[in-house]
DNA sequence: AAGTGGTCTAGACCACGTG
DNA sequence: ACGTGGTCTAGACCACTTT
């Protein structure tokens, strides 16, 4: 009892004279001293895009501290969008975001291809179901009426940046789902039912991701996303579309032009 | 040191016991479940929009863990919004998110007030200033053009949501900064210099908020928050307004309506 | 003066991913 | 099999707010 009291006091000790030790340069927290040297290190090149950063155990040691304010210090980077982690296998350099316009959906693969990165899509899922009571309601169509919906995944250089589910009125595109979908919808739509949206309705906050959408984007349940959600309605105000997009908060920045109404 | 050893040696132990226990319950981290729980109680209403919520010690205590495992489920729930922290005051209930659009800044106090809640402009600072390199180059205007600065303060039923910095063109409105400007800026600019912004650029993303922001809304340093950006043009492509918005993340919902172009 | 969150230590075991 | 992050313990001191 003696030896592990002593212990912890020669452990507060040493905890005071580090902190006055570091206190005397300078007076921030640990952690945010950490993170500034990281931040300057990315910054510098030192690792580059979806490199891996040291472990957390590597770097608690260099900076001489233990690995749960090393993770203090990661998390930050990460709540800032420098860093990301995937599962259990390490940090990651942050790639630059995408500026992305959810007002618009024609050709999201060129419009990323046209500032420099490469982008996928990929079909996780199409069907027929009935639109949920809440929806329905908030989109001016009977409850029970079926529509389709797809379930999707986009990749921006091989890392998969978001989950959209779409609900489509299949009333006015009857069939579409035994085409490809791993294209743009809406030039699909234009292309073979001469559909075109008229009027968009956007909603757009950070959140986080939940359990299912998380894994399916290999990050961690909890990890802060940007919800987007588009309601496409046509000249007649009929609805015609709804997404629901669920984003990495650090993959993309919104851009949106509006003149006004 | 024997006892010492000892000591760790049923730590461990008892760990291994309770996290068995738990297990046989459900098997999701405990944090997770006590995230759960305080999530439940909010949801049923327990504490009111704003009240505080028990301290950490409490928490910990009625969870029967450390303080570190209950300040996890705190912090997931800050991540969600569910709830916020003041300084060193302890964590409080978040109110619900207002929804704000940025394409239209006419009576900000009135469209928060028809949502139900109370709204409040305090302007911080007004001055005119050079407009940094990079910002002029963006809007393309001039290096070293002079423009107004004004920095002001937002509330939501009191508590302070975002601090917006917004730089004017003194081309278009001249001695504007005589002028009180705790009110909507842009009825202002209308009725005094009939200037109504025609085109609109607006940049949306999550960010952290750096420390005189974080300080200025009474949040931590690296809190996340939600960057808004906006460019107003009148009809001749001219500029007017660069306007810069940093909210607290859990305090509104962006919406937007566009027509197609 | 008492209480709160903010920071930090020095360990531990686990689940999972990778070789 | 080993290394990684994910979770957790049981304390500590500090700065600041509230009483």
């Amino acid at each position: 009892m003696l030896l592990c009291e002593n212990s912890i006091v020669k452990q507060s000790l040493t905890n005071v004279l580090r902190v006055n030790q570091l206190r005397s340069v300078e007076k921030r927290a640990l952690y945010l001293r950490i993170r500034d040297y990281l931040a300057a290190d990315i910054a510098a090149g030192k690792w580059a895009e979806n490199e891996k950063l040291p472990s957390e155990r590597q770097l608690s040691e260099q900076f001489n501290t233990t690995r749960v304010t090393a993770r203090q210090a990661l998390t930050q980077l990460e709540a800032e969008g420098l860093i990301f982690r995937s599962n259990r296998r390490g940090w990651f350099v942050t790639p630059p975001r995408i500026n992305y316009d959810p007002s618009r959906d024609m050709g999201f693969v060129r419009y990323v291809e046209d500032q420099g990165f490469s982008a996928r899509t990929q079909t996780l899922e199409k069907k027929l179901i009935e639109l949920p009571d809440h929806i329905a309601d908030e989109v001016g169509l009977d409850r029970g009426t079926p529509v389709y919906e797809i379930l999707r995944r986009r990749y921006i250089n091989d890392r998969p940046c978001l989950i959209e589910k779409i609900f489509l009125n299949p009333k006015h595109c009857p069939g579409v789902l035994q085409h490809s979908l791993d294209r743009s919808l809406w030039s699909l739509l234009k292309a073979e039912y001469d559909l075109v949206p008229v009027e968009r309705h956007l909603e757009i906050y950070p959140q986080t991701l939940e359990q299912p959408i998380a894994e399916a984007l290999d990050a961690n349940t909890g990890t802060s996303g940007l919800y987007i959600r588009r309601i496409c309605r046509d000249q007649n105000g009929d609805f015609l579309e709804l997404d629901e997009e669920f984003w990495l908060h650090n993959a993309l920045k919104v851009v949106v032009s509006v003149m006004p109404d």
